[in-house]
RNA sequence: GGGGCGGUAGCUCAGCCGGUUAGAGCAGAGGACUCAUAAUCCUUGGGUCGCGGGUUCAAGUCCCGCCCGCCCUACCA
């Protein structure tokens, strides 16, 4: 069993209905760096992700499909969902699926105890039901008729009355927590961050909570009730709870104590539910609440936020076919903040790939591996004397390693890659004004030119470790060419933490050729 | 209506508890160099810090008002 801390991640699960976009392929990536770089550091790592396949709008289109909604799901999370993990390099631990039986099975075992402890009551639960719709309305979709309707209330989309319908349902006794949470809320200000999802939540909160109907009897695609078959879980608890089923509760318990409380990566726009529905759940069944919940911004498209409905969707493959997932996972991560909105385009993307990969880091090895190959016939030589030059690029290397910790610590992975990529844009420098070239032409010099050498060499060695979580294809690739791998092994065993050290890449490996890591693009759009 | 966040160079963004001539990257202009993916390095032009008041010796940075954008204000995943 690893020694370091423990580090559970999770993702949001996708709602398989919807077709992969960048916005999900960014929350998997963000989980993705930070749970590469954790378990690089030595903590016990776990990163989850999976797919909710429950719910009336799966029925639906599976129905419609001419399919039953296991034949529906099962299709969809092996022809798209599955494949979006190997589009954009994703190393989960595991993925659940809803459907899985480990997940229903401990869900019933949840819910029958929130059920058997008094936490859940039955209810009538009245509400506006769009005949056209076939559902209850939520108040958003809720509008003041006028014309003939003038006084009734009228559906948003289909412009009709809505009628007042009675339906029993199992209630959750949400509201008694909300002073529990109030309190959560209060002496752990960073459960949620950014600050500003978690100021919405207290707000939310604090104007107080209502029970959540927890049950649906007027379709069947979901977890039955243990005590009452009639009813299918609410699909939101129900998918809420794969975090806790995929580490075994109710089942494997040894496990589940080692992995659990969790950090979650959420979309802002689902934060509510993990923030307060979540935490009141588990609570209610006497577990530890989440270690956070952490919201991210939506993508800008345009300046308008993206979403399936509109045309502003784009697949991730159409980014990686071009430009390969190291890039997807690069632009995403270092130009957007985590926690706030970012825009894309296809513009800034390929600036960014030219400027910072292929011209930044990807000349930068290129140019140092050919160096050591040609004046020494590719053999790493050992450091000469060493100058105020080059211990300047040391401290460098030291600095941005230790600053990069700090901020994956506060998931801010943006800002580990600037403080990263300080190393790329120092050395560029160092290379240029020390001039190897010019050295190599003096015999005297022969001592300095090894240093020089040397010294960027190593400071390739550490880039390679520090990238790795961001840009796993390309630094292993240049792990491969800097010929360490019998020495140190192999890159994902290099402790991250240890990066920054100086001296680690021993004299005397033997470099190979390196391929360019990020090509020129000349068909940039 | 109530609340949150944001409005800083052409673009994307930093600017913590108020303090010297407001910063970075990219893009633009000029130069150096040749190891390298026509890459790199140096220099450089460019900003009424949304608008109007106020507090202060001093405000992008605090207070008030206003304008603009996005979001939240419960049971769609």
């Amino acid at each position: 069993m690893p020694a370091g801390r423990p580090f559970y991640i999770t993702t949001p699960i996708f709602y398989v209905n919807d077709v992969p976009h960048i916005g999900h392929a960014y929350a998997e990536v963000a989980a993705d760096v930070l749970a590469r770089w954790h378990r690089q550091a030595g903590d016990d790592t776990w990163l989850l992700t999976g797919t909710d396949e429950h719910g009336q709008k799966i029925l639906r289109t599976a129905t419609a499909n001419g399919a039953t909604p296991k034949e529906w799901t099962d299709r969809l999370v092996a022809e798209a969902w599955h494949p979006l993990l190997k589009t954009i390099d994703m190393s989960n631990d595991d993925f659940i699926r809803t459907t899985d039986e480990r997940h229903e099975s401990a869900v019933k075992a949840f819910i029958s105890k929130l059920h058997d402890d008094g936490f859940i009551y039955e209810a009538e639960y009245g509400g506006l039901y769009c005949v056209g719709c076939e559902e209850f309305k939520p108040e958003s979709e809720i509008l003041d008729g006028d014309g003939e309707f003038a006084g009734q209330k009228v559906c948003a989309i289909h412009g009709r009355p809505l009628e007042l319908l009675q339906e029993k349902n199992y209630f959750f006794r949400m509201s008694q927590f909300q002073q529990q949470l109030l309190d959560l809320y209060k002496e752990r200000p960073d459960f949620v961050q950014p600050e500003s999802a978690r100021n919405e939540v207290v707000a939310f909160v604090s104007q107080g909570l209502q029970d959540l109907s927890i049950s649906r009897s007027t379709f069947d695609w979901g977890i039955p009730l243990p005590w009452d078959e009639s009813h299918v879980l609410y699909v939101w608890v129900d998918a809420l709870l794969n975090y806790i089923t995929a580490i075994g509760y109710g089942a494997d318990s040894a496990n589940f104590e080692r992995r659990w409380p969790a950090y979650h990566l959420v979309g802002k726009d689902i934060l509510r539910f993990h923030a307060v529905i979540w935490p009141a759940l588990l609570l209610a069944a006497g577990l530890e609440v989440p270690a956070g919940v952490f919201g991210t911004g939506w993508l800008l498209v345009g300046g308008e936020k993206m979403s399936k409905s509109k045309l502003t969707g784009i697949a991730p493959s159409e980014i990686t076919d071009t430009f390969g997932s190291d890039a997807f996972r690069y632009y995403f991560m270092r130009a957007i903040s985590l926690g706030q909105d970012g825009s894309f385009s296809w513009e800034d993307l390929a600036a960014r790939y030219q400027a910072e990969l292929a011209n930044g880091f990807g000349n930068l090895a290129s140019r140092v591996v050919a160096m050591v190959r040609r004046y020494f016939d590719g053999v790493v030589p050992a450091s000469g004397a060493v100058q105020a030059a080059d211990e300047a690029v040391a401290a460098t290397v030291a600095a941005a390693a230790a600053a990069a910790d700090a901020a994956i610590e506060r998931f801010a992975v943006h800002e580990a890659i600037a403080a990263v990529w300080e190393i790329v844009d120092v050395l560029n420098g160092y290379v240029t004004e020390q001039e190897p070239w010019a050295l190599a032409k003096d015999e005297t010099q022969r001592d300095r030119l090894a240093t020089v050498l040397y010294t960027a060499a190593e400071g390739l060695r550490a880039l390679a470790v520090l990238l790795s979580p961001v840009i796993p294809k390309a630094t292993t690739k240049l792990w491969s060419a800097l010929g360490v791998e019998g020495a140190l092994g192999a890159l994902a065993a290099q402790p991250l933490r240890d990066a920054g050290r100086w001296g680690r890449l021993p004299a005397g490996v033997v470099v190979g050729e390196l391929e360019a890591l990020f090509p020129r693009i000349d068909d940039a759009r």
